[in-house]
DNA sequence: GCAGGCGGACTG
DNA sequence: AGTCCGCCTGCG
């Protein structure tokens, strides 16, 4: 037999099949099997993508060297799936193949050097044992070495090693029969305690065995050595026992009984709509549009049920899990052991056994962050994306899939409905649903019957501010004193962490920059450190202008840090919880922040775009956005889109309890329609407008979009190679397409790199795909001269 | 992506 | 001749 290889090299020209022989011994091998195969002269790991009777390849084919795991990590629809996306968004298929398992998957490659000769083995280099080549740097040393394998005194071994471990627990079986135990407990010696203990509970619990030895050791009475005196004497008998680590250990273990809410009318409608493309096995996409509060998860819940019912199971995407812990409670209160869960905040092994979990046929539901829509779940009977607008659905580095499309892929190759849901849709979707593509599903009305909040715009130009500083107007100060007075809650966003967003010198106008990037360096003032937010850069905070050493420098621009501290001075009877990526950085940070202000532990919750979303707190009755303006002017086509969909969004913050619920939006731009329209939180109005502006534009999603960048590390060779790209585009794609650059990207050096950018707009081009592949191509050649090249399809930001 | 081979330059 | 460096090629 013939197995089809893809290898761990991510590089052009090793993108594609490697066939290799495969041993008769290796009888377990199936596609999607992840293994081990020898490659020139070293050895990497690789993933079956096809078995074939007969080779196309000429030479002599290498014999496999090992089948890694019992059970192929990847399906068969999985092993399909990176081909078409690789093909799709211009990613190598390894890397979207490691994109689908979990990290510990991917192998660990070694080089040891070992002695050979007598004489080499005495040799104080090696002082008896093997070396690690990847660990050596020196250059003396490593002539030296060339020397050894010259001579051939020393050889290199090359090692592929896998990283996942399974966790065990000893494990403990009681081989004798309950009569023979009784026979041994009368003939222990009286004084022999725990002995008499453990065997007395031998034969009391004899069917409770195999027992975990933690279990065990409790229930017992007993400690370590009574259960290794046990063995020995033939009583037990030990053993390791595969486990899982538990993930969920930091969420609430939920007691009560899965509770079904009774829909409302409007969620019916919606459900009803769904539940016959679950039934009849579908490949529908279902746009499920509703106010915030609105109860969509309610409905999702309902479908996934039914598709469960079925006999179908179930995927479910959410944003971001450690941002959503309430929603992570209510899926499992709902389905119990039959989830899993994945998400980044997980340790690389708990997720490893989550994975497992939903590969070995487990459970039923997956819920889990954008990679979780690559879940190894099969008979899948509905997938749901919530907020599905949210920009983190698309992975921003390599490989560059968008969860949606993914989704979509997986809705048709196993026949079975799509729901996204959001209060705000991407105009994409809505777009999709008004032609019919989509089948559009709206809740118009929040499900407790409340009212959406009162939102009030403070127009930053005319209002007088409390403080020092011109960041909190009265309105919004005096606002939050009244909910303080009456134990009421308050959530803060301020789109920008860190203190202030830039140090500037008054003498000499100096601007403190990070010196790997184009952007100037954020103060943090709890660390003492600038630090730029791109490449992580960091200087202490300076006494004087580096430029002119004046003493006259001054901190501008807000940060969440800043406004803490100014809000502390303003209301100091406040209990502030400030959070950013600075504060919830800690594994489980997240969760506890949260539930120490849904406990009232705090009275304002101060922190950037992570709490705008999913956060459901009934004692919340005002929020506030210290500063609307921070994403609109920037030099992306979607900017109005996503400053609506964060306004809106932390709006649906407030008031979701009896409690009315109002909100203050500051902004420097009270007449533009993105903040007018969130005022109302008019989504349908908001689409109409956008709509024309983007037709206006000629964008996104009248158009197709491709962004093809060029990075170097001189300004002009990006330049000179983007226009190369440039003409060989113009030459090739119709007249109708428009070639937008090359030009510099916004922040036009990031990490010593220089950018520049050529964005693409088509409606129908049928060679665009080959073409940019052949792009690509040709990406390797001048990978030399320090160029390399991407090719995002569909980017979310052109910045 | 990386090792090994090759040709050309350099070395005391 | 021996060594070093950059470039190229091929990996099944």
């Amino acid at each position: 037999m013939i197995a089809q290889i893809i290898v761990d090299i991510a590089a052009k020209q090793t993108d594609r099949i490697f066939e290799y022989h495969v041993p008769d011994e290796l009888t377990e091998l199936e596609v999607g099997s992840r293994v081990f195969v020898p490659f020139g002269p070293r050895k990497l790991q690789g993933f079956v993508v096809g078995l074939t009777k007969e080779s196309h390849f000429q030479g002599k084919l290498k014999d496999l060297l090992v089948v890694v795991d019992e059970l192929p990590p990847l399906t068969p629809e999985l092993v399909d799936l990176s081909k078409a996306l690789a093909d799709e968004i211009f990613a190598y298929r390894i890397a979207l193949l490691k994109a689908m398992l979990p990290r510990v998957m991917r192998a660990n490659y070694r080089k040891i050097l070992t002695p050979v000769s007598a004489a080499a083995k005495r040799l104080p280099f090696f002082s008896g044992d093997p070396v690690d080549l990847n660990k050596i740097t020196d250059n003396k040393e490593i002539a030296y070495i060339r020397k050894l394998l010259r001579s051939g005194d020393a050889e290199v071994e090359y090692i592929v090693e896998n990283r996942a471990r399974v966790k065990t627990q000893s494990c403990y079986a009681a081989p004798l029969a309950v009569a023979q135990y009784r026979k041994i407990y009368e003939g222990l010696r009286a004084n022999a305690l725990k002995q008499q203990q453990l065997l007395m509970y031998l034969i009391e619990h004899s069917d409770d065995f195999p027992m975990l030895q933690h279990d065990l050791e409790r229930a017992a009475g007993v400690q370590t050595g009574t259960l290794t005196a046990a063995v020995k004497k033939g009583w037990l008998k030990k053993a390791a026992t595969e486990v899982y680590r538990d993930p969920l250990a930091e969420f609430n273990e939920q007691t009560s009984s899965p509770v079904k809410l009774r829909l409302n009318q409007e969620q019916e409608a919606a459900l009803q709509q769904i539940k016959p493309a679950i039934e009849n096995q579908q490949a529908q996409t279902f746009l499920l549009e509703g106010v915030t509060g609105s109860g969509k998860t309610e409905v999702y819940l309902h479908a996934i049920s039914h598709a469960l019912s079925a006999g179908q199971n179930a995927l479910m995407l959410v944003p971001e899990i450690s941002l959503t812990p309430q929603m992570v409670d209510q899926v499992r209160s709902r389905f119990g052991s039959e989830v899993a869960v994945l998400h980044s905040g997980l340790s690389e092994g708990e997720l490893y056994d989550e994975w497992r979990r939903i590969r070995r046929g487990e459970v039923r539901v997956v819920v889990g962050a954008r990679s979780a829509v690559f879940a190894p779940l099969t008979n899948i009977g509905l997938i749901v994306i919530d907020e599905e607008h949210e920009a983190t659905y698309k992975q921003e580095d390599n490989p560059r899939y968008h969860a949606r499309d993914v989704a979509i892929w997986r809705s048709k190759y196993n026949s079975c409905p799509l729901v996204l849901g959001s209060a705000t849709p991407s105009l994409g979707s809505r777009a999709r649903a008004q032609k019919g593509v989509y089948q559009l599903l709206q809740l118009p009305k929040r499900a407790n019957q409340q009212a959406l909040p009162e939102v009030q715009v403070i127009d930053l130009k005319k209002t007088n501010f409390s403080g020092t500083q011109f960041d909190l107007s009265n309105q919004l100060v005096d606002a939050i004193k009244v909910r303080l007075k009456r134990q009421e809650q308050i959530i803060l966003m301020l789109n920008r962490r860190g203190f202030a967003n830039f140090m500037l010198c008054r003498e000499c106008g100096y601007v403190m920059q990070c010196p790997n990037c184009d952007l100037s360096l954020t103060m943090h003032k709890d660390t003492g450190q600038m630090q730029c937010h791109y490449c992580g850069y960091t200087i202490p905070i300076p006494q004087t202008c580096p430029n002119c050493q004046s003493p006259q420098i001054r901190f501008l621009g807000t940060g969440t840090q800043k406004v803490e501290e100014e809000l502390q001075e303003l209301v100091p009877e406040a209990r502030i919880l400030r959070m950013d990526v600075d504060t919830t950085r800690r594994k489980g940070s997240f969760k506890k922040m949260l539930d120490a202000f849904g406990d009232h532990e705090a009275d304002i919750l101060l922190g950037t775009q992570m709490i705008a979303k999913g956060l459901d707190f009934p004692n919340v009755t005002l929020v506030g956005v210290v500063n609307a303006d921070t994403g609109l002017w920037l030099p992306d086509y979607n900017a109005s889109e996503r400053t609506f969909e964060l306004l809106t969004q932390v709006a649906g913050r407030a008031g979701r309890s009896a409690k009315t619920g109002e909100v203050l939006i500051q902004t420097f731009n009270p007449d533009h329609y993105a903040i007018k329209l969130a005022q109302t939180q008019d989504y349908e109005r908001f689409y109409a407008y956008e709509m024309k502006v983007r037709h206006a534009g000629n964008y996104p999603p009248y158009f197709y979009t491709v962004l093809v960048s060029v990075a170097a590390k001189k300004a002009e060779n990006a330049a000179k190679e983007a226009f190369k790209i440039k003409t060989q585009l113009q030459q090739n794609l119709q007249r109708s397409t428009i070639i937008l650059g090359p030009a510099p990207s916004t922040i036009s050096r990031l990490k010593n790199q220089y950018y520049y950018q050529i964005l693409v707009k088509y409606k129908k081009e049928d060679n665009l795909n080959s073409l940019l592949h052949q792009i690509q191509a040709s990406a390797q050649k001048v990978k030399k001269y320090g160029l390399s090249i991407y090719i995002d399809n569909e980017p979310e930001g052109i910045m």
